[in-house]
DNA sequence: CTAAAAACGCAAATGATTTGCATTTAGTTA
DNA sequence: TAACTAAATGCAAATCATTTGCGTTTTTAG
């Protein structure tokens, strides 16, 4: 089963991918169909294995589902480059949105948009 | 000019607003394109006068640039009815990751999921 | 081995958003 | 006020990621 593969590539990306880009690595190896890449995620988002996330580009990006500590994303707005970060103090926000609001929280997500390390030495040179 | 007519309904909406639902408040009073719409609010977004996010359901949700406090979106999973929240503690989550990974937030959005007060209620009375 | 289910591929459909082009409106100058 | 140019608008067609229908192939269960 496709989906196998695809799991796989997911599991040993450091990053979140895209449709695309998981298609484009299956690809190298075996044929496969873009539908099937995309049947193969969402089964996989519905069976809980992976997760989907809408970046402001308004592609989907999927990545692990984070069993203990999740992820968020920390995208370039020059180089477009994205990285993961863990750190996140959600909790005590959620905590204190019950607290005022009423609104149960049970899950979010965070884009963080900025400057990466390697772009911001780039243009500190010029 | 139509776009601030559009500038006007997003000014005084409470909540963030779609392309569409501005669209069908507009054509209560006068006539539009829905082209019309799109133009002018990418034009308001380009002059930073209001604030495009794209939430997890792929669509463009348009609020004026907070300017003072920034907001944040209560999305209830249940009736689908959003919320702003002043509520956030990102800049300290920020620092942190500028000083743990070398990148440079500029600026970040939250999408909070889970049930509001009145989708609780009922939820509780079956 | 055989029938039913699951996985696939391919092409067409979707739906929000954008764009090309022709037309109307607004603004400016002589 | 007339004449001209730029901006605004409408309409239809184009985009692009993602989904879906349908016929075919592969897998699985009995």
């Amino acid at each position: 089963m496709k989906k196998d593969y695809i799991f796989n590539i997911i599991k040993s990306s450091k990053e979140p991918l895209t449709a695309d880009d998981i298609y484009t690595l299956v690809l190298k190896d075996i044929n496969i169909n873009l539908s099937t890449v995309y049947r193969s995620l969402n089964s996989l988002v519905k069976q809980g294995t992976i997760q989907k996330v809408i970046h402001q580009d308004k592609i989907a990006y999927y990545e692990l589902t984070n069993t203990n500590s999740h992820k968020h994303t920390l995208i370039c707005d020059v180089c477009k480059a994205t990285y993961s970060t863990s750190i996140c103090d959600i909790e005590s926000i959620s905590k204190k949105i019950k607290k005022e609001t009423g609104f149960d929280v049970t899950s979010h997500m965070i884009e963080f948009h900025g400057v990466c390390p390697k772009c911001k030495k780039e243009l500190s040179n010029k």
